[in-house]
RNA sequence: CGGGGCGUAGCUCAGUAUGGUUAGAGUACCUGGUUUGGGACCAGGGGGUCGAAGGUUCGAACCCUUUCGCCCCGACCA
């Protein structure tokens, strides 16, 4: 490619929405411009990105047997309403009607659509297992796009879908799409983490997140400094937490405690960890047809983990709750605690379990009970911590701690989530019919190409890796019009060229300054600097991530550049 | 969806409080010249329905009403 021919409109400022380096240095850099809210242009070098990523991902799925097939983006609202998610998803699913006046909606995951396509068609456990994606532009109407591409409305992602004869096949598939993922991000050369995770609204029984590690990920990973244990907050856990304080020795008891609402003034006063005092969380529970107020309670030493509280009551989301609606239940704010209550749910956090002599709101102002022993029996306990810095790490000895990570990958165990609503079945070895136990892997491919920024930039701009550059060199003519110059940079970008080897030369009649800003702005691994000291036979290799030219002789130059490779 | 902010040249923004020549700057762009190792300089030039609609007024980028868009915080987000 040649400089002069090329379209990528740089700039010396970011537009004012830009916030993240990303944003910033893709818009600057020319990759990629807004068209609205969550979507996005992508420029030239910004298509040359995503197709990189996107051969990387073919690889080493048809390494792994994975057939890519393309699924209509335009899909019929009947498969969403047949698997029940037209619901979950709300408006995030865009709608919209054709002239005949037939429902569709914008796929934006394709578990439904790919069951259609196996459905009736795979009829024997001799077909299985399989598996089949596709890498496709997304749509989800978000509430809130944000960070450029890294919360797009509109998205590509690389979606895999997986059927099997049995849950073993399964977790053999899952394990080695684990792996192949992981692969993925190593030849992407990003720093990652597989991580536990809550399923969320896709169901099944176990997923993990594959996170690249940046200081503006949006999602909190608690990771352990000893073990190789990791999973994001919403599904962490932690070893069981001992109070070294003694509990306060208070027989069964109802205390006057006026005015002490909060856990602080109740250790206080009760001379007591907090560890020893329940804490009462009320929150509205929504779920398809109706919401309620759902109490939990934690240790006082504890916080609530909101999607643990959602997951504990099987509802769709999660919302505050109003001092005036407790007391409308007849609850007093302050003052709750588990005893004597009706016809409201409470949930029990597991830390709970078995504990005694506990403090307690007496569901009546300015009181408490003391010497509280947990009834286990007919109590719901279920995991509803946050886990916090220091925590100890539930598989050994280690501490946990948090740092930020950006979900590239989601990969799901799904079992038979979506087959037994969608009716895919085959016949096992026994001629009887059994529904196919399916995973699902997805891959958010321009989250990616934001994930590799956000990791790898400096205040000069973007720092593409070795596998995601949209050209790995660029030959710089410091001045086009010294022919000697001209000349050997034309010859090198023809030899470059001829040997497959992805080249771009700056030709354009600018001056030195103003084409290193620019090499430096795109982020090509490397920039071949042919200058003035060519007179001398030398040329410079000036390294992206590093600020350390090196100097060449001009003949050494081709043999230098191949052993970068 | 709640709270806040912003829409003026391709981009970044001034001008709006207190209405009044032909609406400005920087940058980018075009022409000519000089320059050629870190966004260089000189001269000349093109580019705007001031987000949209309605209203007030002799007169509106500016005041009023409505509306659309974009961003931020939160809620939300496989």
């Amino acid at each position: 490619m040649r400089f002069s021919r090329l379209y990528a409109p740089t700039t010396k400022e970011a537009p004012k929405d830009a916030l993240l380096a990303s944003h910033i240095y893709l818009s600057r850099a020319g990759f990629i411009s807004q068209v609205a809210s969550g979507l996005y242009n992508y420029l030239p070098l910004g298509k040359r990105v995503l197709k990189k990523i996107e051969a990387v991902i073919n690889e080493e799925m048809a390494n792994i047997y994975a057939q890519e097939v393309e699924l209509s983006f335009v899909t019929p609202i009947e498969f969403w309403e047949e698997s029940g998610r037209v619901n979950k998803f709300g408006k995030e699913l865009l709608r919209f009607k054709d002239r005949k006046d037939n429902g569709f909606v914008l796929g934006p995951t394709h578990e439904e659509m790919m069951v259609n396509i196996v459905r009736g068609r795979v009829t024997s456990y001799k077909q299985l297992p399989l598996n089949l994606y596709q890498i496709k532009t997304k749509f989800r109407d978000e509430a809130r796009p944000r960070f450029g591409l890294m919360r797009a409305r509109e998205f590509v992602m690389k979606d895999g879908y997986s059927f099997h004869a049995s849950y073993e096949d399964m977790d053999r598939e899952f394990d080695l799409m684990e792996a192949t993922y992981k692969r993925i991000l190593e030849r992407l050369g990003l720093e990652f983490r597989i991580v536990e995770a809550d399923s969320g609204a896709i169901g099944g029984s176990g997923s993990k997140e594959l996170m690249v590690l940046a200081d503006s990920g949006e999602d909190t990973i608690a990771v352990c400094d000893t073990c190789e244990y990791g999973a994001n907050v919403e599904a962490a856990v932690r070893a069981e937490p001992r109070c070294d304080a003694p509990a306060p020795a208070l027989a069964y008891e109802k205390i006057h405690t006026p005015e002490l609402k909060s856990i602080n003034d109740l250790s206080t006063f009760f001379k007591a960890d907090s560890y020893y005092i329940v804490k009462t969380v009320a929150k509205r529970l929504i779920f398809e047809e109706d919401s309620k107020i759902v109490l939990y309670f934690l240790r006082g030493s504890d916080e609530l983990q909101e999607v643990k509280a959602v997951n504990a009551v099987n509802a769709l989301e999660i919302a505050d709750v109003s001092d005036e609606e407790l007391r409308e239940l007849g609850l007093v704010p302050g003052f709750m605690g588990p005893m004597g209550l009706e016809n409201i749910t409470l949930v029990f956090d597991a830390s709970l379990k078995g504990a005694k002599s506990m403090i307690c709101g007496a569901n009546e102002k300015d009181f408490h009970y003391v010497g509280v022993d947990m009834e286990t029996e007919q109590l719901e306990f279920s995991d509803l911590v946050q886990v916090q810095e220091g925590d100890g790490c539930a598989r050994c000895a280690g501490k946990l701690s948090y740092t930020k990570g950006i979900e590239v990958g989601h990969i799901f165990k799904l079992g038979t989530t979506y087959s037994k609503p969608l009716g895919a079945t085959f016949l096992d070895e026994n001629g009887k019919s059994q529904e196919m136990v399916m995973g699902t892997y997805g891959m958010g491919v321009s989250r990616l190409i934001a994930a590799v920024i956000e990791q790898h930039n400096d205040e000069k701009g973007c720092i593409w890796t070795e596998t995601t550059a949209p050209y790995r060199f660029n030959i710089l003519i410091s001045n086009i019009k010294d022919e000697e110059q001209l000349a050997y940079a034309e010859e090198l970008y023809a030899e470059l060229s001829a040997r497959g080897v992805e080249v771009i030369i700056d030709d354009r009649k600018e001056r030195f300054g103003f084409k290193m800003n620019d090499a430096e702005l795109i982020g090509f691994p490397y920039t071949i600097i042919v200058g003035k000291n060519l007179a001398e036979g030398i040329v410079q290799i000036a390294p992206r991530s590093n600020s350390e030219k090196i100097e060449v002789k001009k003949d050494e130059l081709l043999a230098r550049l191949m052993e970068l490779k």
